[in-house]
DNA sequence: AAGGACGCGCTACAAATGTAGCACGCTACA
DNA sequence: TGTAGCGTGCTACATTTGTAGCGCGTCCTT
């Protein structure tokens, strides 16, 4: 789970979702505060030893990525707030979510429905 | 912000989140492993400074409580997870939502319908 | 009044985390 | 062919976390 792990470290595998496989110069710059390279480094070896991430060689130097799947991360990310804010109903995260955001177009707003009408099929069944 | 907090800090007070204001004996047993007491007091006086927590007296002894109300929280938790693995939609995370649907009611899906409504209306303006 | 059972804070300490510095190898290019 | 970069790994070290133990005061209960 990734809320276990330390807080810089939760950051910089932040930064690999959020931006997919970087190299350790491009992580540096997605951080919100300065941080030398050899730092980031050894955060990327103890996450590496965890598991968390996997590095590959390439023409850049070592790119590194999150080895759990996004959409596993996401799930599981997901979930975690759900059972946390909102007494496990995903329900009211969904509604939380539509009031957050004032930028959804319509289209979203048409995608979202449809989706509901998949949801209220598979359960009907 | 929460994801600034080591692993067992965040444990305790995503419990607090969960459960509501509790005491310390309430949170050793929420938590998933065994702790001591005092273990757990050292974690809320360390939290208590650092501004998450708050307590209050009681008969029962001390009570804890986020200090950070519960719908700051939720907002917070939800932006960060929308903007670290839904690319910065709130409709993706909200569609993923409802593909966990295992959780939703009908009623639910009738509401959340309604709430789209609500937004397309506010957009609609 | 003696003995338990709690809940509390303090201190201490091991382990983990966060960070920088150094030395090495591989370019590239003056 | 030096020498000025990069990107890398290693080691070292300060700080923070994670945890237990001790001693204290306050209620019950006998």
């Amino acid at each position: 789970m990734l809320s276990s792990l330390p807080p810089r470290e939760r950051e910089i595998v932040d930064v690999l979702y959020e931006r997919g496989a970087a190299t350790v110069t491009e992580i540096g710059e997605a951080l919100s505060d300065e941080l030398s390279g050899s730092a980031i480094r050894a955060m990327l070896k103890r996450l590496e030893a965890k598991g968390f991430v996997v590095r590959e060689a390439s023409e850049r130097g070592f790119v590194y990525a999150p080895s759990v799947s996004d959409k596993t991360a996401r799930k599981s990310a997901l979930s975690q707030v759900v059972r946390v804010f909102f007494n496990g109903s995903a329900t009211s995260a969904a509604a939380a979510l539509l009031g957050m955001q004032d930028e959804m177009s319509a289209d979203e707003l048409d995608e979202l429905e449809k989706l509901i009408g998949q949801a209220r099929e598979g359960r009907a069944k």
